[in-house]
DNA sequence: GCATGCTAATTGTCCTGGACATTTATGTCA
DNA sequence: TGACATAAATGTCCAGGACAATTAGCATGC
């Protein structure tokens, strides 16, 4: 397969590049095409193999085109030149409380210790508890962990393991809830497309302390069945979370096709860090680019709701 | 986008298809060259657009593919001949009890009641333990579940429900185990392309209260990041697990290349539906096709070592 | 000065049709 | 029967063209 001409693999066929970076085959020989990068050597069979360093520029690339920029002017940066750019986001962002929480689950991750981080979520959960925990240590960890990451500093499977850690850590508090009934019922899913999951455990961890009954589908339900699964579940509520790197294009399509498709009575939320780069309005959609945002809107859709029953 | 002349998209396009089906638009467009099925219609563009029946009929395809069949004879089957392929398959494999504790569990996912569903699982959980739940009762579970969509009889977004709940209730089970050490150590998770993350779920369910310490990435780690996971976490197990989806082709190399970077001291297993299909032997490699085949495992592995305490 | 609308540049996706590597099936010979 | 050679089946890659959608830049008017 890989016919590289020594043993373990330092050149990446185009299906491996796309896996790595992101970017669909289509698109890596439209930019070698267009923009002279990458460029790729060949293999006796004229295919194409990315060196190891190419990819990684096509994954800060990739990275700072799911934050707004264009690839026209990226893929001329050296890499050091793009670490710098995403590097400015990050103290544009953050940075004005000084070293943290964050900091030290970062550290903690880098050890190595499953255990320990195990721990460390568990005890910040417990003291500040579930919503708190959810709306202010964990986004300023997940953006330190991005960014750690992209300076080279953090492994993918460091970040694996902190999501999946974050995953069960957040799974077990939600369920220390009762869940039997509740109003209103909320649908969480994502598009197909979308993998990450850790949103809408978020929202569901948000939204479940405040009395709502959450059904969550897991990730990559198609359009169709959010739609059946909203009827069958009288849901009052459907909630999809996108992550930075999703298609806006292919979310406004989809958003707008669903809320064609569902009752106008049932609320149609949209979060995650896509939904900052919406320009377009979507009408009936409700865009929650901020975590907290998901509070208000719960708030709101109940004031509406009380509202509309004293007009009746 | 979807210029289709009536409103809601019952016309979808190739990227559409692509999702729905598992199938990439490169071996769309191949089999409609050479099999003249599917034969999707055109927009004004020509763009290829293609109908719900064509798509179920892909999906039915594509799914006794994963367990062995080869295209060129399914493309001419009708719909109906398909799903009594694989109505054949079910009688084959199971049906040796009678309707028991699946048949139920499948009504009440049918019947949207989240909250039974939910508490049958915890409830059969309890009764038969961790372990033989998961032995016993959820791979014939999914195998009915799996028929049942084929069929028709279950929508997509039922059998998500069903994954996320069982995801649910076996982590909680799982964390009902102490996890601050033991024996092996061992790092679960799946390749790149491989997104079903239950069958992870599943090996820590059985390996956990034989008193393993079992590290979990999640879904979908590129190859050089399990090894070096592995290094970091000093395990002595990796454990990859992949769904009958998986192409062959592309496990069989990772393996390869996995067992050629991780330390020969390091056992590496692969589980899951596509172990089954692999016909090469991998040597290095512990194929585990069955469920039960993990326990053994474990067993045989402490045995070894065992012995080679005994013989140093 | 700022909103609005228009043109031009940018960018991604799809198309066709050809080439070829790999795997599976088939057949033949020992 | 088993090993090996050959043929059929199948998926992935390539090139380069076309075009639709988005964004940026700019001019016009209030």
């Amino acid at each position: 397969m890989n016919a590289s001409p020594d043993a373990s693999g330092v050149l990446l066929d185009i299906s491996s590049a796309e896996r790595e970076t992101g970017l669909s085959k289509d698109v890596l020989r439209m930019w070698e095409r267009r923009y002279g990068f990458p460029k790729p050597g060949r293999d006796d069979n004229g295919e194409r193999q990315y060196a190891v360093p190419e990819v990684a520029k096509l994954r800060a690339i990739k990275r700072l085109m799911d934050v707004g920029m264009r690839p026209g002017k990226l893929v001329r940066c050296t890499i050091e030149e793009l670490n710098a750019l995403g590097d400015r986001r990050v103290e544009r962002h953050g940075d004005e409380a000084g070293p943290t929480v964050e900091h030290d689950l970062v550290a903690l991750l880098r050890s190595h210790d499953a255990v320990g981080l195990q721990n460390a979520l568990a005890n910040g959960l417990m003291r500040q508890g579930l919503q708190r925990f959810v709306l202010e240590t964990v986004p300023p960890l997940n953006r330190a962990i991005g960014e750690a990451w992209m300076r080279g500093e953090l492994q993918i499977f460091e970040e694996h393991l902190h999501t999946e850690q974050l995953k069960v850590a957040l799974r077990t508090a939600i369920n220390a809830f009762p869940r039997q009934s509740g109003s209103p019922r909320v649908l969480a899913t994502t598009f197909p497309g979308e993998q990450h999951g850790l949103g809408l455990l978020m929202v569901e961890a948000l939204l479940v302390p405040e009395g709502a009954h959450c059904i969550s589908l897991g990730v990559q339900t198609p359009l169709e069945d959010i739609r059946r699964a909203a009827l069958a579940h009288r849901a009052e509520i459907v909630a999809l979370s996108f992550s930075a790197a999703f298609p806006v294009r292919q979310a406004s399509e989809g958003l707008a096709t669903l809320r064609r498709q569902l009752p106008p009575a049932v609320a149609l939320w949209a979060g995650g860090e896509m939904t900052r780069r919406v320009r377009r309005t979507l009408p009936g959609v409700l865009l929650i680019p901020e975590l907290a945002g998901a509070l208000a809107a719960l708030g709101g859709w109940r004031a509406q709701q009380a509202a509309a029953g004293v007009a009746t």
